[in-house]
DNA sequence: ACTCTAATTAGACCGTAGGCTAAATAAGAA
DNA sequence: TTCTTATTTAGCCTACGGTCTAATTAGAGT
């Protein structure tokens, strides 16, 4: 799972919502589509984010694509979430931080 | 708190080490800025991209400024990201979805 | 007042994301 | 096979994000 990939797929409004429908469970494409006012080739590329950043997976169902949470991906984007911004809460910040010397990559 | 604001700022792996750097302590605008192999300017709109999301706050100090974590915001996204991707965690996807039948808003 | 340092703002450039329409693909139905 | 429906791909355009250099603001010290 990358996290940056997963970040890049939570960076709009349709993606999340999309995420918020199908907790209620599976949808197609096109029942999808029609929630939102955009076309429907619009909503293709959406959900190729939501694929590429595997969050959501597509089933063939006749004529018919089914989409459904990956639920694992989720999980663990959350706990990757949770590193990042949780960290804080156990660990207060009191004394002033050193910059590191090298020039780190950065994830 | 704008969850689309606060996935804006997480969406770029300099701003999240920075967030991941300021977990350890306040710093400087100019230590951070060293960490990192772009121009001052650069990461002045970073900061600026995480102060928008309330992220980071600066207080000046001399000539300086030292950023820190926003705690409380930090915490508040957290759970906001919780309500969107782990709420599948405790119910779990059996039957198919209807679409809404009207246009909604997506936050 | 002048100067030095720290940080931001201004302005420009380039790449990519998000939107559209039109065309292509895939699968069932006639 | 041909037609129809569902979805994606292709091509294009516009807007915005990320980066740079150069200029500007703000403070502290001399």
């Amino acid at each position: 799972m990358k996290i940056n990939t997963v970040l890049q797929a939570l960076n709009h409004p349709i993606r999340r919502d999309i995420i918020a429908r199908l907790q209620n469970g599976p949808m197609t494409a096109g029942a999808l589509a029609e929630a939102y006012d955009v076309s429907k080739p619009t909503m293709s590329t959406h959900f190729a984010s939501l694929k590429d950043a595997d969050l959501i997976e597509g089933k063939k169902a006749g004529v018919s694509i089914i989409y459904h949470l990956n639920i694992t991906v989720a999980e663990e984007a959350m706990s990757a979430l949770m590193g990042l911004l949780g960290g804080s809460i156990t660990s207060p910040q009191t004394q002033m931080a050193t910059p590191e010397p090298t020039k780190e990559e950065h994830s």
